[in-house]
RNA sequence: UCCGGGGUAGCUCAAUCGGCAGAGCGUUCGGCUGUUAACCGAAAUGUUGUGGGUUCGAGUCCCACCCCCGGAG
């Protein structure tokens, strides 16, 4: 389900097409989030032009509402949010265990927000699954490697994700193995509940652990390639510092590029400008993250410039009465619209719901162009050349006009 | 002119028996990486309409004045 198109001469980059049951996906690309079955403040056509070929539901979302077996009555994810491309599917793991480590959920990517009212809900964690509590009504919900199949089955996702232990950065590591064995052992179960009532066409991701230990992600990747799942997503806590982060996966995706080169490699949760310039580097293929949306609905666009971390905050001050556009020359529909960052201002002071969808379609117009960019570098040989481009500020997709390509 | 209500942060308003003058919104700043997130956190801002009085102590009680709202004439 995975063709590999070209291979970078001097790091793990390649460019290739996964096969999938909605159509094909070029990679490396990035997969927006369709957490509750929608792109926030956009639609399925919105988001087809800003040229996605595939989001990410959640497992953990969707159970709780609607419920899987609405949306099977309802035709599937598909059918019942109109997207007709392809859907990757989370398995609920993270977000099970996120809001159960209380006062660790922070720590998961080692940083973050402190836990909220989550804090507590989980009942328990044992072998055979995890029992939580809903925040939509209070119920007492379970969910196991079988069941988190079963509705991603429901679900009918494209691709779906096995059951994971995601654990927290401050653990010690004699918990991280414990988990992460675990982890593996709930891989087996899900891929067998997979083989024996698993929906044609669905392929199934299976899940590394281990933590910010060289040994275990090693291990980790290594079993988890062994067990014979279609592709391999990388997940758990990724370090502290983005130094580490990129360590992290190297080892991994080392690791993997010995014991499964073929397959498709999806990298959990990270989405920043430079992280992604990063994975792609260390041969990721695909990227999921909250980033680029949630910080579009919080007027914050993304922009070619590393010194300010590839941030401007619309909703400053500064931006009051200011005539130019986000970006010069972009092409996003804020852009080319010609929408002025102190329009935007305004919109975003007033809570005018149309900042947030502007915003929003800007900076997932900004990350498109930048897998392109990066894929395109690739195919031509000259990843390393772009990545600087990219790197020194040259804004995503006019690089070719621009003469760096 | 009389009667009643009111004047506290930029705005709308709290403040127990007289006991450290607060909140929400706004503003400024910081944050956001497998989304409970159009969100979260922090800070700044006061001659409590004015002038007197009582009191250890007054936004609060007393007197005078100014201004606003409602009613009566």
């Amino acid at each position: 389900m995975f063709s590999v198109r070209t291979r970078s001469p001097d790091c793990r980059a390649r460019t290739g097409t996964l096969h999938l049951a909605h159509g094909g996906v070029q990679t490396p690309a990035f997969v927006p989030l369709a957490t509750k079955g929608s792109v926030k403040t956009l639609e399925p056509r919105d988001v087809v032009a800003l040229g996605y070929e595939l989001i990410l539901g959640n497992t953990f979302h969707l159970l709780l509402a609607p419920g899987p077996e609405l949306v099977a009555e309802m035709g599937g994810l598909h059918e019942f949010m109109r997207w007709d491309r392809a859907i990757i599917t989370d398995s609920g793991g993270f977000q099970v265990f996120s809001m159960g480590h209380g006062g660790v959920a922070d720590e998961i990517k080692g940083r973050g927000r402190p836990a909220g009212d989550g804090a507590g809900a989980i009942l328990s964690i044992a072998e055979d699954g995890v029992r939580f509590r809903s925040y939509v009504d209070g119920r007492e919900r379970f969910i196991s490697p079988e069941s988190s199949m079963s509705v991603q089955a429901a679900l009918g996702s494209d691709i779906a994700l096995v059951f994971d232990e995601c654990t927290p950065f401050h653990v010690s590591r004699e918990y991280t193995e414990r988990s992460m064995e675990r982890t593996h052992r709930w891989l087996e179960r899900c891929l067998r509940w997979h083989a024996a009532s698993g929906p044609r066409g669905q392929v199934v991701y299976g899940i590394v652990q281990g933590g910010v230990e060289h040994d275990l992600r090693r291990i980790s990747a290594s079993a988890v390639a062994s067990s014979g799942c279609d592709g391999i997503a990388i997940g758990g806590s990724l370090g502290q510092e983005k130094a580490q982060m990129h360590e992290v996966v190297s080892w991994t995706t080392d690791e993997l590029e010995r014991v499964a080169p073929d397959r498709p490699r999806h990298l959990l949760g990270i989405g920043d400008v430079d992280d992604l310039i990063a994975g792609v580097e260390l041969g990721i293929d695909t990227f999921d993250c909250a980033l680029p949306t949630r910080l579009g609905r919080h007027g914050v666009a993304l922009v070619p410039d590393p010194a300010a971390g590839w941030r401007v905050d619309l909703v400053k001050g500064r931006c009051r009465g200011v005539r130019d556009p986000i970006l010069e020359g972009c092409g996003c529909p804020a852009c080319s619209g010609g929408f002025s960052r102190g329009y935007l201002h305004y919109l975003l002071r007033a809570r005018e719901l149309t900042g947030l969808r502007l915003v929003t379609l800007h900076n997932l117009w900004f990350i498109a162009r930048l897998m392109e960019d990066l894929r395109a570098g690739i195919d031509a040989g000259r990843l390393a050349e772009v990545a600087a481009a990219l790197r020194g500020g040259a804004a995503p997709g006019l690089l070719a006009e621009a003469g760096a390509a």
